[in-house]
DNA sequence: GAGAGACTACTCGGATACAGTCTGTCCGAGTAAATCCGG
DNA sequence: CCGGATTTACTCGGACAGACTGTATCCGAGTAGTCTCTC
């Protein structure tokens, strides 16, 4: 059980996305050839991320990418669940149900107290990823990053914002 | 990114062999029917929890499968592991390498802050699932489960296990 | 009746097959800005 | 110089292919009980 690479990919994207001006936007060329990365495939990910309202998007040239909302409202859970799904990572096919030891017509009344603890880890995880949002990843990434690095990535990114 | 369906049946055959008395072992067989699924199929789930060490298995007649500890030392976390495999749900594949502002032979200190945040919320799942044993999951079964169902299925187990 | 050998039922591991998902590429349709052209 | 038509650059979506993983089946090797046969 291995996330897509396309989270990776979205995550970034959106790391960058959370430091464009108001009102600019960035294509799909320049995300993927700053992260090196196939740019047609890269734009499924943005598809997804599009598709759940996470991003805005316009056409033709000039056109491209721009976060939806303000970093601080936009969490690693949605970006996770926009790529990845929503479906919780257990499923529960009702083994129990199997057992020939079962009286005819029997019916469960609560689920099965294995999904039950499956989906509890399950929210656990979700729950982690809901609590950190892009504001704050930029704000890490802005402490970490040499100044330098930063100043030429923020620049470079600029120079292709239309 | 969903768990594989090997992993509910592992807990679940792990659940019925918690009940099973000192010295007895139950068979692949007997598994498959008592849940309804594939025996060649399932003996891969009990291959992988045999291998993690989590079953001590009996070859020949009346042998089978039974805990190698006791249900209170196993956790919910180590049979997902010897089913799904320890690796992280979330790979970084360092796409911030590939920055096109990036100085030449620059070297990251730490790890990437995005996969930092993602390998967060994969500790807490595995957290999650390391604080719930088989013997929490036995005491809950017994309370959920009609008495008359519950002792049937015992004796049902108790019949084929050698 | 006792011991040795054959038999049986089971686990284990490898080989194989099929389906579904992930990864990646290609192309056509639609859109908006930029460019060109005629007046 | 101005307005409309064309070109261009981009997004979007679908179609498609290859690799990998998950699901499932089958079979041979090895093991431990059980049975049988011989002395």
């Amino acid at each position: 059980m291995i996330l897509k690479s396309q989270v990776e990919w979205a995550l970034h994207c959106c790391a960058i996305l959370a430091g464009l001006p108001d009102g600019r936007y960035l294509s799909t060329k320049a995300l993927a050839e700053f992260h090196g990365l196939p740019k047609e495939y890269l734009s499924k990910a943005l598809q997804s991320l599009s598709q759940a309202g996470l991003v805005h998007t316009t056409l033709g040239p000039s056109g491209g990418y721009r976060l939806a909302k303000s970093p601080a409202e936009l969490s690693f859970l949605d970006i996770v669940e926009a790529v990845e799904g929503k479906t919780r990572t257990f499923v529960c096919n009702n083994i129990r149900a199997n057992n020939p030891c079962r009286p005819q017509g029997y019916c469960e009344s609560s689920p099965c107290a294995v999904a039950r603890i499956m989906w509890e880890a399950d929210e656990a995880w979700r729950e982690r990823l809901r609590s950190v949002n892009l504001a704050q990843l930029t704000e890490t990434l802005s402490q970490e990053i040499p100044s330098k690095l930063w100043k030429s990535s923020f620049e470079w990114v600029l120079d292709r914002a239309g």
